[in-house]
DNA sequence: GTTAGCACTCGGACAAAATGAGTGCTAACA
DNA sequence: TGTTAGCACTCATTTTGTCCGAGTGCTAAC
């Protein structure tokens, strides 16, 4: 047995209803539906074929049938390009975020906050959104400044503008003098290499140079490989955590805590990162249940989109919402949204 | 009528058993719990005495009675100091804390996001933590310098080490010394000032100094104008909101929705920032149900502290709970956080 | 002032009954 | 051979009724 056309056809119906409803579908129902004129009771033999196959399957004896994983994968790959995004519904979006993006480009880290808000209040489901990963990071400037007595400051400014601080205690002050040779050694060994490339050859090079201020140079050489290493820089914005309430199925308190947990604890999320960004379409990947790499959520699908903010400097976007999320909506928001952040920079120069 | 010996007694013993167990406790329950050896009749009308005095009341007839807000603000205020943590415990708590404290203690927003984990783990709880705000923002020190063609970073350290970083796009270079002299610039028209002091006839004097920079000089300004007012330091970290789901009374959909929300938006939280440090005790507050600044908080009661890293930089700590929550623990808590912060750069100096 | 006794209230738990959506199967039909 | 009407059956959900017990308020006696 095989799904001809027809099975297709009701499969697709009762998709189309369950993302409606969030109620077992029956069979009375799709034959109403559907423009195929056929009895429930030929619906009946269809869905029981439909789920032999694996693609639908009944909550219980008695009840409708709802979309396996398996069902929503076939719909998500293939079934998907009919519906659009009501035009309307789009314009009114595309102007939401045009008032975002104009509002306060140049603080990245607002702009995604915002980003992740309006993303959630848009869908309707919970948005995620992490801060540009530099592939490998590198150094593009350093800074050492002296602040008040004892303390210096050392500004670290990676590749993509990345901006690092810290405050570095010191035991006795040091002149302008060689603050200025400081500066230069460090900028002239250090620019444009990435962790692995700061290797105990340069290290002990520089140990040689700085001469009595061995301590302020391992100190900040420290700041260095702490600025650059790239765990401390995953930063995870999220919002709309709650909006999980909205979907029965997800939010009896057991659920609901496991969920916000995760979300609270955003390292836990790090795992819908996109490492690589050579995504199917666009970058853009759908998880649905038992698919998505966080264990958390096998009772929700996940939509992540990769988007690049300059050249080598990549984040991730991602929706998580029930498994009867609206697929196409939400893929269709996140390319407009990628394709958004993709340029914003790109156009002002 | 009015509070003797014997109903104070008697409320407590309420108050008490209310918090170990939840339920609405019985007369009964009261004869037994006390050392009064006083017959369930005779609680009985010292009961309906307390209901009618406002301290207790029935959540419906026939059952036992819980605390009021009139009732616990009583227990908080008056009766609270017989109980204190067990010995045990505090060491383990005390140990708990030292291990964070001494891990990181360089990265002041580290170590406030581990507090406030460690709050909510402890406690049980939903826990907050502000940033430290500086009461009057002042300028410390301020550097510009050339990091790539066309684009100047300018770092502005504040009073109390809180470094804000920008970028400024410029149309034209410059030259080294013309950058020497506006950092001298700045540095000798700006610190030591703050946002209200910084008025227009030193804008006009610097932009008469900075000549043809004038373009710069006035980003630089509008940089510091940014990183110096207020609004945008408030930064507040949250931890433990799914632990509301602990308490059966805050855990349903709409209630929990709420309460995480609230906790999602942090700025909602910004009510609960003291602006005053003179709390009654030791700076710290307690919010009863009502009381509670935060509405959608109207059936949790609050608790904060109020912390200051160095002179004049401090910041609140909050605890967020049921009603029934143990507060002698969490004021206990809270004082114990509230000194380790107080003295964590105090000692170093 | 304290206590024992008793009638009364009311929420919660439990079980039986009613409801109804939906199925699977069979037999008839085109 | 595919389609359909009809029917018995299943099972989650809702409704209804009953019971139970914790706890109260009141009264009368100590």
């Amino acid at each position: 047995m095989e799904l001809d056309e027809r099975k297709m056809k009701i499969l697709q119906a009762i998709i189309r209803n369950y993302l409606e409803t969030g109620e077992p579908v029956g069979s009375r129902t799709i034959s109403k539906y559907t423009d195929l004129n056929l009895s429930s009771a030929t619906i009946r033999n269809e869905m029981a074929d439909l789920e032999e196959l694996g693609y639908i399957l009944q909550p219980h004896t008695s009840a409708g049938r709802i979309p396996s994983d398996k069902g929503y994968r076939l719909y998500v790959d293939n079934m998907m390009k009919a519906k659009a995004l009501e035009l309307a519904e789009k314009e009114k979006e595309v102007d939401n975020m045009r008032e975002f993006l104009n509002d306060k480009v140049d603080k990245v880290e607002t702009l995604l906050k915002n980003m992740a808000k309006m993303l959630a209040t848009n869908t309707d489901y919970a948005a995620m959104i992490s801060a540009p990963q530099v592939h490998k990071n590198k150094v593009k400037f350093i800074q050492l400044s002296q602040v008040e007595n004892h303390q210096m400051l050392c500004v670290i400014v990676l590749e993509g503008n990345i901006i690092k601080n810290k405050i570095i205690n010191v035991k006795e002050d040091i002149d302008n003098e060689t603050l200025l040779k400081l500066n230069i050694l460090f900028n002239s060994s250090l620019n444009g290499l990435t962790l692995e490339e700061i290797n105990l050859g340069i290290i002990s090079k520089m140990n040689g140079q700085a001469g009595e201020q061995l301590e302020i140079a391992r100190s900040v050489l420290d700041a260095v490989a702490e600025a650059i290493s790239a765990e401390d820089n995953l930063e995870i914005y999220t919002s709309g955590a709650t909006n999980i309430f909205k979907y029965p199925e997800l939010s009896d308190s057991s659920k609901a805590k496991e969920l916000i947990s995760t979300f609270e604890e955003k390292q836990l999320l790090s795992s819908l990162i996109e490492k690589d960004n050579e995504g199917s379409d666009n970058g853009i990947k759908v998880y649905i249940g038992e698919e998505t790499p966080v264990h958390t959520m096998k009772d929700c699908s996940v939509i992540t989109a990769t988007y690049e903010l300059e050249e080598g400097v990549h984040g991730t976007i991602g929706i998580i919402g029930p498994k009867r999320m609206d697929y196409e909506k939400v893929v269709d928001t996140l390319k407009y949204i990628k394709d958004q952040l993709d340029s914003v920079y790109k156009k002002k120069e």
